[in-house]
DNA sequence: AATCCGGGGCT
DNA sequence: AGCCCAGGATT
């Protein structure tokens, strides 16, 4: 239903055609994903990803995984124990860091009982210079407990690694794919990276609800047959290949799968949210002159500016004169015809950009006001002000007035 | 959902 | 020199 290209069987030796189609299905899976919000894919159906597409991906990953695999130490061990603290220290850690720790700490601790009986304080030294300290605090907890639980063997299903101090999904899936066979998915920042550039997911990373898809997807991705090899092939793609800047794409083996790369975007992946990206909010102040002054108003304890007065504000779509001049009878009672200055203002806090568009307008009398208390407002009182100096007020409003004459 | 942890890489 | 990165825990 979802796939707009039909996919042939697969055959071992790819004609042009058949790399034209799958690359394709990666782009209608593209094409899917981008199109408005993020889908609810339901993990249990493994159609989600066309299984032409599927199997490429791995008949081409698992060779240059074993021919292009980097030499780590913990890739010569079975021992889940090794395993274990290999990917700790692998969280947020580059592998060339890591080495040296690792080899360093298994020789002070071969296992997991040597780890449980040490103190704290040992294995901290150990750890010293590799950052992130708490690691080796739950690296030792968990050791501790699987020495108490479970008899000093280390657990091997997800969900019981997964409650083990320390760990989270992307270590629990690492340890129980590589260590025991399992097959569950990993997700990190390589695999995000290989993801979103093969299938060109656009949405923001750094969204709950992307990571959520990602998790999906990598789950429809991982083989009952070597798991592991392929969760570390895809780690090892991101790493070695599809890098954060200049994609060695002429060397990947889903090169020709990539929707990315297709596009010539794979530079532009993954998306994420950037910090000039905050949230852009319109806002119109109003300035009212009158024999008795301007109208300003107090915001409310408890919020943005709290007890500082300021000219009314609303925060519009569209601030349009007619549109300002409603809201502000609605709070205020004063039907004013306003006119647009020319000038707007932008002020930048830390999680929004604001930009003011500025109204003015006379009342040729200095009306009694009152604010509605009805109107849902950031204001607790109201009045005419002669002296600008009298009541305490933001930089942004005096630059208001300033601007606003 | 937002913040912290801490080193290394990149600009 | 300063910004960015991203697994897990905590609030």
């Amino acid at each position: 239903m979802l796939w707009c290209t039909k996919i042939r069987p697969w055959i071992t030796q790819n004609s042009p055609s058949e790399i034209t189609n799958l690359s394709a299905a990666a782009h209608s899976v593209a094409h899917y994903i981008r199109a408005g919000t993020i889908p609810q894919m339901k993990s249990s159906d493994p159609a989600d990803i066309p299984s032409a597409l599927k199997n490429s991906i791995h008949k081409r990953l698992a060779p240059w995984f074993q021919r292009c695999k980097r030499p780590m130490p913990w890739r010569n061990t079975s021992d889940p124990y090794a395993i274990w603290l290999s990917e700790v220290m692998l969280q947020q850690t580059q592998v060339a860091t890591v080495e040296p720790y690792y080899q360093r700490f298994l020789q002070h601790f071969p296992d997991i009982d040597s780890l449980a009986a040490a103190p704290l304080e040992e294995v901290l030294k150990l750890w010293a210079g590799l950052g992130y300290y708490r690691r080796a605090r739950s690296l030792h907890r968990a050791a501790q407990f699987i020495a108490s639980t479970y008899h000093s063997v280390f657990p091997c299903t997800y969900d019981q690694i997964l409650q083990l101090p320390g760990i989270g999904p992307y270590t629990a899936g690492a340890i129980a794919s590589i260590a025991f066979r399992e097959a569950v998915p990993v997700l990190d920042g390589n695999v995000m990276r290989v993801l979103t550039r093969l299938l060109l997911i656009q949405h923001d990373i750094a969204r709950p609800q992307t990571r959520k898809l990602l998790w999906k997807i990598a789950g429809s991705l991982v083989p009952n047959k070597n798991p592991g090899d392929f969760n570390q092939a895809m780690m090892e793609l991101g790493a070695t290949v599809c890098t954060p800047t200049r994609p060695r794409c002429e060397s990947c083996p889903l090169a020709t799968l990539c929707a990315a790369r297709r596009e010539h975007l794979q530079h532009r992946f993954p998306v994420r949210q950037s910090k000039s990206a905050t949230p852009r909010i319109s806002v119109a102040a109003v300035i009212i002159r009158s024999p008795q002054g301007r109208l300003m108003a107090r915001r409310k304890p408890g919020g943005l500016w709290e007890h500082l007065w300021e000219f009314p504000a609303f925060e519009l779509v569209r601030p349009t004169a007619a549109g300002v001049s409603k809201h502000f009878f609605a709070l205020t009672g004063l039907r004013i015809k306003l006119k647009r200055h020319p000038a707007t203002l932008a002020h930048q806090l830390t999680h929004r950009r604001m930009e003011y568009t500025l109204f003015t307008g006379r009342s040729l009398s200095a009306a009694k006001v009152e604010l509605d208390a009805k109107i849902a407002s950031p204001y607790d009182a109201v009045r005419w002000i002669t002296d600008m100096t009298s009541v305490p007020k933001s930089r942004l409003t005096e630059k208001i007035s300033a601007l606003a004459g």
